[in-house]
DNA sequence: AATGAAATTGAGTTTGTTTTCCATTACAGA
DNA sequence: TCTGTAATGGAAAACAAACTCAATTTCATT
C-alpha cells in the first residue's frame, strides 16, 4: 500500500519545526495510509482502539493540522456533523462525484480544472494553492429508485 | 435589493407542504435577502437580536433546510467550525475563489464547469444536481505580504 | 369573528464534535 | 545521562447543531 515515505516527509517536517516524532503519531499515520479509503476522526479512533492501540482522540485531532500542512492529508468534505479526510500523498489530485442518496463516492480528474485555476490566477491576480470540486447528484441505481418513488 | 419574490416562492412551498408562514420566518428570510453577503447562523442571529427582533437560533436552524430545499439558499463552505451560507435566488450559479489569509471571497462562473458536469453525468451515469467549486489561494495583497514574511 | 387541529415558537437541554487543560511521559540535543 | 520542552491520555470545556416541551400562533373551516 505504502512504502513509508510519507513517514519520512513527516519526520522532515517535524524536524524543521522542532516538533517531535512519537510512537502515537507514527501509528496514526500508518493507519491513515494503510488503506485508500476516506476517513473521519471517530472511525479512525475506533479502528485503532480495536487493534489495541492506546491513542486518544485528542492526539488524532492534534495531528491532523500537521498532516494537512505537509500536504499528506486533505479535508474532503463536511458531512453528518463532522469533517471527512483523505490521504493525498501517492494520489493524483482529484475531485469527487457523490451520490446524495447512497453516499457512494467516485473520484475523477479533469484537465479543464487546471485551466480554470490558471485563468483565475490571471484574472484576479491570486496565487492559487488548491481547489476542491464537489459534484453532487444521484448515482445510476439511486436515480432509478428515486424516480420510482416520485 | 430584493423585490420580495423569494418570499412568495417560500410561501408557495409552505402551502404545498402544509407548513405555516410565520412572522419569524419572514423576518429571517428578509434579513438573509437584505444583503448579498454570505452569512452563518450565529452572525445572522446576532444581527437580528441587535435590531430588536426576538427570534431564537432554533428557528434559524429549523428554517435553513427549508430554504435549501426551495433553492433559495445554498451551503457555501464549512469554516471555523460551522457552515456558511449564501442566498441563491436572484444570483447566477457561481463558484468561489477565496483568500486563505484575509478571507476575501471572489465569485466567478466558468462555462467549462457545465461541460465537466455533463461529461461526468455521461461517464458515470449520474443525474448531476449541483456542483461546488472552492478555489483557494492568496489574493494579490496577501500574496505580497506572505512572500515578505518568508 | 370564532374555532380547533396542527405547526411553530423560544428557552432550555441534549448530543456529538473538536479544543483545551493538566499532570505525566517521552523525545532529542547537549 | 541530563534537561528543557513537546506530546500524551483522559477529563473537562467549548462549541455548533438538534431536540424537547409547554405555550403560542397560524389558518382553513365555520
Amino acid at each position: 500500500m505504502s512504502d513509508g515515505s510519507e513517514l519520512q516527509i513527516f519526520r522532515d517536517y517535524l524536524k524543521k519545526r522542532g516538533l517531535r516524532y512519537t510512537r502515537e503519531r507514527e501509528q496514526i499515520i500508518r493507519e491513515i495510509f494503510a488503506t485508500h479509503e476516506h476517513f473521519d476522526v471517530d472511525s479512525l479512533y475506533l479502528k485503532m482502539r480495536q487493534k489495541g492501540m492506546n491513542v486518544s482522540k485528542a492526539s488524532i485531532y492534534r495531528l491532523i493540522p500537521l498532516l494537512i500542512e505537509t500536504e499528506l492529508v486533505r479535508e474532503v468534505f463536511f458531512e453528518d456533523g463532522h469533517m471527512h479526510y483523505e490521504h493525498v500523498y501517492g494520489h493524483e489530485h482529484h475531485c469527487h462525484l457523490r451520490c446524495l442518496e447512497c453516499r457512494k463516492i467516485e473520484e475523477f480528474t479533469d484537465p479543464r480544472l487546471a485551466e480554470v485555476e490558471k485563468d483565475l490566477a490571471e484574472r484576479f491576480g491570486y496565487h492559487v494553492l488548491d481547489h476542491r470540486l464537489d459534484v453532487r447528484g444521484l448515482c445510476p441505481e439511486c436515480r432509478t429508485k428515486y424516480l420510482y418513488k416520485k
